[in-house]
DNA sequence: CGAAAATTTGACATGACTCAACTGGAGTGG
DNA sequence: CCACTCCAGTTGAGTCATGTCAAATTTTCG
């Protein structure tokens, strides 16, 4: 079993040798290259996936043509649609790999079938399911409150490490600005300190 | 049983008489006056709260006194932090009710109970929280490609009984404005009419 | 190397915020 | 029941952060 997919589940559930055993049985790897998509819009997201490796980013895509990321992925995140998966409905977003990537996945079907066996586990998902609510809810409140300067200056010590790995368009767009405007923060940043 | 309440059990599970039955005997009324408060924050959310009848706000207040309101239920919606209730951790919301109002509660303890009795239930509860995800995050991505104006007119359209009934500085708030700028919308739109 | 994509930069437009003053209505106490 | 207070709501004027558009530059990658 991936080390840090075990890290994750031991926060939340205790496990002996043998559920860890059975849980990673259920657990099938998948490729995916970059530029190609995890999830695409109108989709059913059928499988849980997990990020072994690589990165990806949720993106819905309004009629305009612009794209609004929701989400950034790396090693050790669940990523995609929670709610597509959850409730087997088409979802509205994308989810595209920025780097090649592997991720591990569980169907729906597949995650009942653990549930019977593994009951804890359904412990686990409700409690993956509930904190990405919540912490969406916490990042949508914080940037109400504060500028594009200040939402920037919180992600770099959040994420500092997807600073240098992920485009600064998506990070623009996650933050809810415009490239250009991210661009001159930066150049504002890095003159201030000099 | 309050008949909004077994409406909403009904559009998601199949209850026969006596389970209806079992299910109102776990509900207990409780009455809030006006400008009271149904969780501050800081407390535990014991009880989820249906609201039979009133009017309640659900906000949380930044470190420069600014509220930013969250949630607005009127009859037939469940009130207050879902997560707080779930995790029973302290909440950082208030929730406030705007009229003399009376809630039908469930504590915790008796939702467990209530599960093993009726397992459908949490099925329900579980589509409940779902619902209040996807709902909150199309809220807010659909704010970040419109404006105070296109967001006003969408609220106006989804909840045309709460432009009434609820003072403006609050749809402001909930809509992420001044209330400035929504009466200046509000001046627009009638004059425009004309 | 060359094309396409990402980023930077400049000039300008504008929507929303701030602050301050005023209006009007609801609620309260004498 | 009136007078007074206190908010909610309105209006005006000025500012500023962010958006828009367009072009230049740099980076990526086939």
């Amino acid at each position: 079993m991936d080390r840090l997919l075990l890290q994750s589940l031991l926060r939340h559930i205790s496990l002996d040798s043998q559920e860890i055993e059975l849980i990673a049985s259920f657990f099938k790897s998948k490729h995916i290259k970059k530029k190609n998509y995890l999830l695409r819009e109108g989709e059913t997201f059928r499988y849980a996936s997990y990020v072994k490796q690589g990165c990806f980013v949720m993106y819905s895509s309004d009629r305009t043509g612009k794209n609004h990321v929701t989400q950034i992925a790396v090693e050790g995140w669940w990523s995609g649609d929670i709610y597509s998966f959850l409730s087997q409905k088409p979802s509205s977003f994308f989810v595209e790999a920025l780097e090649d990537s592997e991720v591990l996945q569980v169907s729906k079907d597949e995650l009942e079938q653990l549930y019977v066996l593994v009951p804890k586990m359904e412990r686990y998902f409700r409690i993956l399911v509930q904190n990405a609510y919540v912490s969406f809810q916490d990042r949508v409140l914080s940037s109400m409150n504060s500028s594009a300067l200040e939402r920037y200056l919180e992600f770099i010590k959040k994420y500092p490490n997807l600073v240098q790995r992920v485009p600064l368009y998506t990070i623009a767009s996650y933050l809810g600005i415009r490239p250009e405007v991210l661009s001159r923060l930066r150049k504002k940043l890095t003159t201030e300190l000099s």
